[in-house]
DNA sequence: ACCGGAGCCTGTTAGC
DNA sequence: TGCTAACAGGCTCCGG
């Protein structure tokens, strides 16, 4: 569920609760949330450990801590980050939490489960391997004229390739090809200049809005004080199958590629 | 290189 | 109302 702006908004409204705070414990009743190492290891490292700096980094959120410690937390398709008194009875989707002083817990709600928690002590363990960050200054058109060329897949798929740029999903694949009038089948390598630069404008729009709007909470996404984001009110054609595109009225159609819902206007994206 | 499908999970919604 | 099927924002592995 959560994308490059939900899992930045995130990352925002933790610092204030997280920086230089110390864990003290860790709770857990799915083990399974606990990718490296064991549970038991984790509960064994992770007390004491200071919060030194909160980072994102694609779609995951860095946790850089004492001792040279990192860890690294992905919310996948359902997950939460929300920090609560440890008082407060858990809802029975909780499955991980980190006990921290004053009596607060950052907990990990996560409805379907495919989140997952890391602690390592090269961050490269998890993150080797992802793209470009696509709001970072080296992430210009002609980088991405570059990293274009010669790919032949769909432009859709390769937007939600991780290894090819950093942090964008479903959602925000579809508002930036409408942004740019392309269609998601367009070949990558086929783009002509003017369709590249339009594209890297598209992409850097439409995750600034997403972050300027605090995330999309068109599913389950909800911010770390359980309100919730307010870009779902200004999505173009994201799940609005039938609705008439914005721009010419035409109605957006739904198809399927690389097993994803997506979503365009067959009219104005060519 | 790239595609499609299965798998990981639980819940909501659309359709009959 | 009650059932079933489809769908859900991510990502990995496997076979072709």
């Amino acid at each position: 569920m959560p994308e490059l702006p939900e899992v930045e908004t995130t990352v925002r409204a933790l610092r204030p609760y997280l920086l230089n705070q110390t864990f003290t414990y860790v709770w857990n009743d799915w083990p399974r949330h606990i990718a490296t190492p064991s549970l038991e290891e984790l509960r064994f490292r992770l007390p004491g450990r200071c919060i030194q700096a909160i980072h994102r980094r694609a779609k995951y959120l860095v946790f850089s801590l004492s001792d040279d410690e990192t860890l690294i937390i992905h919310l996948k398709m359902s997950g939460r980050l929300l920090v609560v008194d440890r008082d407060e009875p858990k809802d029975k989707h909780v499955h991980t939490a980190f006990g921290l002083e004053h009596g607060q817990e950052l907990r990990f709600w996560d409805l379907r489960k495919f989140g997952r928690v890391y602690l390592v002590h090269n961050p490269e363990q998890v993150l080797a391997g992802l793209g470009p960050e696509p709001l970072e200054g080296g992430f210009t058109a002609e980088a991405l004229q570059e990293r274009l060329y010669g790919r032949t897949r769909f432009l859709k798929t390769l937007l939600l390739d991780q290894s090819f740029i950093a942090g964008v999903g479903n959602i925000y694949a579809d508002e930036s090809l409408f942004y740019a009038r392309l269609h998601p089948q367009r070949l990558a390598n086929a783009l002509q200049p003017d369709e590249v630069a339009a594209l890297h404008t598209a992409i850097q729009k439409a995750l600034n809005m997403g972050i300027e709007r605090e995330g999309a909470s068109i599913n389950l996404y909800m911010k770390p004080d359980g309100s919730k984001g307010d870009m779902q009110n200004a999505v173009a054609v994201y799940q609005r199958t039938g609705d008439p595109c914005p721009r010419c009225g035409t109605p957006i159609e739904r198809i399927v590629l690389g097993g994803r819902s997506t979503h365009f206007c067959p009219q104005c994206q060519r």
